[in-house]
DNA sequence: CCCCCCCC
């Protein structure tokens, strides 16, 4: 392990905003301590910020010491400082701690930024030193780091002599030698250091990673065409909060079912990753890992708490566009009704699940029934029936858009629910209800749409169009009518071949708006309160 | 390798 000598390094306390210019040879500094402990051994790093741009939700730049340049990546609690315009390109940062992505057979180092500070906002250029260097101690393999002499590059400290690492223990050290009767395996994964969760990737699985539970699934069996097994999923979550999902199969899922419990952190050692499914991704990661037998799992003692839940919350209003995907949603609304518990019976094994429908509003001015199922609807259903007339708040988390009634949601198996939540959007959701929502009539979101529709197209969004119960699949033929939903990108619609008219619900003939109220059916000879709107073409 | 999540 490589560290700077003590008096190498620059005295914390003369680390101010002082800095006018980066720190001569920083880069090679950073290659040549690719892993550091601890902030403690981070030397004095200052880099000039080159390229700034977004990449997701996180940000990546060319760390400039003026002279070699680095690919670096903040974690995504930077993301704020950024968009604050604190964090500016061409900017002066500390680097305050850190680890590089080392992926083999790729040349290009990237160095993950995982504690800075900015020192200056933008210069009026890049920075460039006259001074050549040579090859940065970084290329050298591992192996051969210990005896690094850095070159003196301008100002910079004149050698940086290395000693074998004895003095700093870190966190899982301490834990591991506390712990003596842990399985060999495992007390050899706890003796590393504790990688970031962002750092992780599929080449490089030499790794441990502490992480909290946030999430934990069911141990399910499945059978399709490839065949049957065991599943169980747990979402993770490190102290800088990057998530990642984790799967086990079959045996180790049943082996981990048991270790994994929500809230409770981990030291995991030897799983395995992979890029992510776009498609089934529940968490923000590139990346998902697998745990096999192999998988070392260790429980860091004494560190359980249920952390605060993160949510994202929809409007109401806005529920739209989630409508049929696989998306989950949070919701955080007035509760405005509960009904009774309902016993539902599944159609595919005639087993039978206790169901309970609420209503609730949000500022967007609109309502939406969410379906609670099995625990949501029995316990907690209860408890909100018991309240409802003191118009509670909840935030649920993970739920699922349907297109019944227009538009509803329902809860799925790891959906949550908190009555009053201790959030900020508590607070204004509450001082909306007294101030207009208890007065006013709301309207629920689905409404004008459904088997309500009588309102024909609306637009909600720039991009796309809400349909509501379309009487014509262009699959199956105009003369075949079916009820769905859809969003459609307005790009996907010709508006010049389009013809839209209201049908009959029952005949499906086209209707004319009566006078007063509803529309009227030449087939039916009728007056109907709702009709269904129909394309001619697509 | 899952990715289902229930009912109208």
């Amino acid at each position: 392990r490589n560290l700077l000598p003590e008096d190498a390094r620059t005295p914390p306390e003369t680390r101010g905003m002082d800095a006018k210019s980066v720190t001569p040879g920083a880069v090679a500094l950073i290659l040549a301590n690719p892993t550091p402990e601890s902030p403690d051994d981070v030397p004095e790093i200052v880099v000039q910020v080159l390229d700034l741009k977004p990449i997701g939700s996180r940000f990546t730049f060319m760390a400039s010491d003026g002279e070699a340049k680095v690919k670096a990546i903040l974690s995504t609690h930077f993301a704020s400082e950024v968009h604050s315009g604190k964090l500016q390109n061409l900017g002066l940062v500390r680097i305050l701690n850190y680890t590089c992505n080392d992926i083999p057979q790729k040349t290009d180092k990237m160095v993950i930024i995982t504690k800075c500070e900015v020192v200056s906002q933008a210069l009026d250029a890049e920075i460039k030193s006259e001074v050549k260097i040579e090859e940065p101690a970084a290329l050298m393999k591992p192996k051969e780091e210990a005896a690094v002499l850095s070159k003196p590059i301008g100002g910079a400290p004149a050698a940086i002599m290395l000693k074998p690492r004895h003095d700093v223990k870190s966190a899982s050290q301490i834990v591991s030698e506390q712990r003596g009767n842990a399985a060999p395996a495992a007390r050899l994964a706890m003796t590393r250091r504790v990688h970031p969760l962002i750092s992780l990737n599929p080449y490089q699985g030499n790794w441990v990673i502490k992480v909290r539970v946030t999430s934990k699934g069911n141990l399910r069996s499945y059978r399709n065409a490839r065949g049957e097994g065991h599943v169980f999923n747990v979402e993770l979550t490190d102290e800088d909060g990057t998530q990642i999902q984790a799967t086990m199969f079959n045996e180790p899922a049943k082996k981990f079912y048991p270790v994994f419990e929500l809230g409770k952190v981990y030291y995991i050692s030897k799983g395995s990753l992979r890029i992510a499914n776009k498609q089934f991704k529940t968490v923000q990661n590139d990346y998902e890992m697998t745990l096999n037998e192999n998988a070392v799992v260790e429980e860091a003692e004494g560190e359980s708490f249920i952390p605060p839940v993160q949510y994202n919350f929809v409007k109401i209003d806005m529920l739209g566009p989630y409508v049929g995907g696989r998306e989950l949603v949070d919701i955080i609304g007035v509760v405005q009704s509960v009904s009774p518990t309902l016993s539902i019976r599944r159609k595919i094994d005639n087993e039978s699940i206790p169901k309970r429908d609420i209503v609730v509003a949000d500022d967007s001015n609109k309502t939406v029934t969410i379906s609670l199922w099995n625990d949501l609807a029995t316990t907690v259903g209860e408890e909100l029936l018991d309240m409802v007339d003191s118009a509670p708040i909840i935030a649920v988390k993970s739920l699922k858009v349907s297109d019944f009634q227009g538009v509803s949601v329902s809860t799925v198996g790891k959906s949550t629910l908190v009555i009053n939540p201790e959030l900020p959007e508590t607070e204004k959701l509450r001082a909306w209800y007294e101030s207009e929502g208890k007065g006013t009539a709301l309207a629920s979101v689905g409404a004008g749409m459904g088997a309500s529709n009588a309102g024909g197209l609306r637009s909600m969004y720039s991009d796309r169009v809400f349909l509501s119960h379309i009487t014509s699949d262009p699959n199956l033929g105009q003369d075949k009518p079916v009820f769905f939903s859809l969003y459609a990108n307005i790009s996907n619609i010709k508006p010049d071949q389009t013809m839209w008219y209201r049908a009959c619900t029952t005949c499906n003939k086209k209707v004319t708006e009566a006078l007063g109220s509803g529309f009227w059916c030449e087939g039916c000879q009728k007056n109907y309160e709702q009709c269904s709107l129909r394309c001619t073409s697509w």
